[in-house]
DNA sequence: GTACTTGTTGAACG
DNA sequence: TCGTTCAACAAGTA
């Protein structure tokens, strides 16, 4: 599932990949993915990539911003040959570069999208008004998360780190990650966290994103980066999808419940 | 054949 | 109006 460091390092991945490259072609397979019509960014030159939350921004130098969204299972995969896999059925999209490589947007789940906004735009798209800080920004601090919580003193704290409008970015994995980290159980209540609970989840959230950048993302389900290959990061994960296993903290089993819908991963005895 | 997987949105409820 | 819960979307894997 791509969250925040599964994005940056695609987002890395494209900065080393794609800049200054002029979209010769774009070919859109799929309209429920593809929002905007190809005409519109062909022939435009690649200024810029950014990451926003679990977004990614192409700036263009047309004044356009293409936002890609991967949800569950996209992929950007550049290629500058055919390496015999790529494109396939899952292919919605292909960007053509004047260099001959190409940019594949493969979603086996079709949740995931490209649109188009006038650069101009993009601070007060729906997609990007509402979003909460970045982890790694200075906004992103205790006071700012004792505020929030103060709001919402009733929601499980699982749930309240993974509201995108309340932070950017983190997911089940990296939720599931960072509470374990922090020693705090998942469902506890937010009215409930101390304040140095709250300094610890902190320094635990940007800790477990941060190495989550450095191993390259976690390549659980469908994600690869660029270049098609794998992250280490799933490697690294002390409880997400370990249920029944031992905990590596101590002797017991980490345990799975449902919290909010979503699967949810702890040791009993770790966090508390 | 059935259960399970998840990011985000919007409906429904109190 | 607000906070919260839940279904829906999609399609593969176990």
């Amino acid at each position: 599932m791509p969250e925040l460091p599964e994005v940056e390092t695609i987002k890395l991945g494209l900065q080393k990949t794609i800049i200054n490259k002029v979209i010769t072609k774009f070919e859109a397979k799929d309209s429920k993915v593809v929002k905007f019509q190809p005409k519109n960014i062909e022939n435009s030159k690649v200024k810029s990539i950014e990451r926003r939350a679990k977004m990614l921004i192409i700036n263009l130098n047309n004044d356009k911003s293409i936002l890609i969204h991967l949800k569950l299972t996209g992929q950007l995969i550049w290629n500058m040959s055919d390496n015999g896999k790529i494109p396939d059925k899952f292919t919605r999209a292909i960007f053509y570069f004047n260099d001959g490589s190409r940019l594949f947007f493969n979603d086996l789940r079709r949740f995931g999208y490209i649109k188009l906004y006038s650069a101009r735009d993009l601070e007060n798209i729906p997609e990007l008004k509402k979003l909460g800080p970045e982890p790694f920004s200075k906004d992103f601090s205790i006071e700012y998360l004792v505020q929030r919580a103060a709001k919402v003193k009733n929601r499980k704290v699982k749930q309240f780190i993974m509201d995108q409008e309340i932070i950017s970015g983190i997911g089940n994995i990296y939720a599931d990650e960072s509470l374990f980290d922090a020693k705090i159980l998942p469902t506890r209540k937010v009215k409930d966290i101390r304040l140095s609970e709250w300094k610890t989840l902190r320094e635990s959230i940007i800790r477990i994103l941060t190495l989550g950048i450095k191993y390259g993302g976690s390549s659980v389900d469908a994600y690869l980066d660029t270049f098609g290959n794998q992250g280490k990061m799933h490697q690294y994960l002390k409880v997400y999808r370990r249920t029944g296993q031992p905990c590596v903290g101590c002797s017991g089993k980490v345990e799975r419940i449902t919290l909010g819908g979503r699967g949810t991963h702890f040791c009993p005895k770790c966090q508390t």
